[in-house]
RNA sequence: GUGGAUGUAGCUCAGCUGGUUAGAGCGUCGGAUUGUGGUUCCGUAGGUCGUGGGUUCGAGUCCCAUCUUCCACCCCA
């Protein structure tokens, strides 16, 4: 009796030519990471719980793989009988903390945390790292949203400098020109807000008001209205929130200066957070040219929902397609201290590379090169000709060329098509006309082309091709 | 986790209110063309109609359950 092959949902396979897609996001990212100086890491597909729990708040542990325990915990529960009848009173979440200790990581940050405290001895600060590893959530999956993708962080840990800020905008930006995705790169401070819930005169409903404005773009004033009053605000407040989030400003500065004039000028908190993000915009423009500069935008209605975020926070969304953000992040005051290790800033940005793929698979920019296997194909004409043949391919193998030989005899046609669906550019003929001469036939598949040659002369023809 | 759609050949889909052997295009494979692919022509194969129950003389079509994918909420890469 067979079963039915399938994957888990929200996970899936990669074929040759999606894997072609995805290297050339990972190898895109990567590059920019390491001219950047950023070093890489790894760290276990699995972490204890202990270190997971609480870090993404109740929402996020909910959505949090766990693993179960291997051996006889019913038995050692001593809570169960041998039919599974219960025999005494246990709530589930004190059942599930007892069969399992540990789950697979939600995201690459919290487990970095975790790490910089855990080798602190080794690590010179501050410290650059990146991380290019899947994440698992038990979301349910939607499009652009899966239960395993991909993350490829860049963190800096053990220093405030804003400098920082500006690097990881400026590698958002260096990504995201690469790979050609016109996008738009959204900008606020932790701080900001804070300030304009003080300005509310609600500062302890900041974690409300945050999550009521993430929304504004898609649910409108009136739902944010709505919203906001559902949480107790009185209505003169939404009035002056609603007027914050309206204002039309076409510069940053302009946006700048009008906030600190009119909604945080009695906050020292929100100044401090609008201080900082103008240094951050100052460094940018050292850095990057006009039309760079172009693809930012400091909106104060961007919340971003984790909640260890204390400073900067970033958004990315491609122009022009129904995809959420493909990157974020933002700079955290104190995410190690849970871990025993106070008062060390980071800051850091998340690339999503699975939906980076939706987005260039959905706009057509893949560059159309990628997919390419071997660059050569050498025909196969049978045992008189095998020898010969093995001999061609091995030598444009050790000039550094992808080569493979058709596997069976015969019918050129096959061969030819072969060659054509695997997109390989070039198909080298040694039939016995050409062997009994010494001679190779070389066609470009692409235009149709065939040039005669001397055995001798072929890796230099080759690689003249190129 | 809550609510709602969806599933027919490898792919994109058709199949009217239940009614004989479930169709098309593209692709696959073979041939026209045994030393030449991409175009053309001819032909071939390929289907537990997502899965499991039920209603019925009869189910791709109706009902229930379940899974997948998608949409909204929640949240997020």
């Amino acid at each position: 009796m067979s079963q039915k092959a399938s994957t888990p949902k929200g996970t899936r396979d990669f074929s040759p030519s999606e894997m072609a897609g995805r290297n050339y996001i990972f190898e895109t990212i990567r590059d920019v990471f390491a001219r950047y100086a950023y070093l890489p890491i790894e760290t276990p597909a699995m972490e204890n719980l202990t270190t997971l729990t609480g870090k993404y708040g109740e929402e996020g542990d909910k959505l949090l793989f766990r693993i179960l325990n291997s051996g006889d915990y019913l038995a050692a529960s001593g809570k169960f009988d041998e039919q599974g009848n219960s025999l005494g009173p246990l709530n589930t979440a004190g059942f599930t903390n007892l069969i399992c200790d540990k789950g697979l990581r939600y995201d690459l940050t919290v487990p970095f945390a975790r790490y910089v405290v855990q080798h602190r001895g080794d690590i010179v600060f501050p410290f650059k790292r990146y991380q290019i590893q899947p994440v698992w959530r038990a979301d349910r999956p939607q499009k652009g949203r899966y239960r395993e993708f991909y993350q490829c962080d860049v963190d800096v840990i053990g220093s405030n400098s804003l400098l920082y800020d500006a690097e990881l905008l400026q590698i958002a930006s260096e990504v995201f020109s690469k790979l050609s995705i016109p996008v738009t790169i959204r900008v606020n401070h932790r701080r900001i807000l804070a300030g304009i819930a003080e300005y509310l005169g609600s500062p302890e409903k900041f974690r409300e008001m945050t999550t009521a404005i993430d929304k504004f773009e898609k649910i409108g004033a009136d739902g944010v209205n709505r919203e906001l009053k559902q949480s107790g605000f009185g209505d003169e407040a939404i009035q002056k929130l609603l007027a914050v989030l309206n204002v039309n400003a076409e510069h940053a500065t302009e946006m700048m200066h009008w906030l600190e004039a009119e909604v945080l000028s009695g906050s020292e908190t929100g100044l401090s957070g609008l201080q900082e993000l103008k240094t951050v915009f100052g460094y940018l423009e050292c850095q990057l040219p006009a039309d760079a500069l172009k693809t930012f935008a400091f909106d104060p209605a961007l919340a971003r929902g984790l909640s260890y975020y204390t400073g900067t926070i970033i958004e990315v969304k491609a122009n022009g397609v129904g995809i959420g953000s493909i990157c974020g992040g933002g700079r955290y005051d104190d995410l190690t201290g849970v871990f025993g290790m106070p008062g060390v800033s980071g800051t850091g940005i998340s690339f999503g590379a699975d939906r980076i793929y939706d987005v260039l698979n959905e706009m057509k920019l893949f560059p159309p090169a990628i997919e390419t296997s071997a660059r050569v194909l050498v025909v196969n004409f049978g045992k008189q000709e095998e020898a010969f043949a093995l001999k061609t391919v091995s030598r444009i193998r050790e000039a550094g060329i992808a080569a493979e030989i058709y596997p069976e005899a015969g019918n050129l046609k096959k061969q030819f098509s072969y060659a054509d669906h695997r997109k390989i550019p070039l198909v080298l003929i040694a039939g016995p006309d050409e062997i009994s001469r010494d001679h190779l036939t070389l066609k470009n598949m692409k235009s149709g082309e065939q040039i005669h040659m001397h055995n001798k002369d072929l890796i230099a023809i080759l690689q003249k091709i190129e």
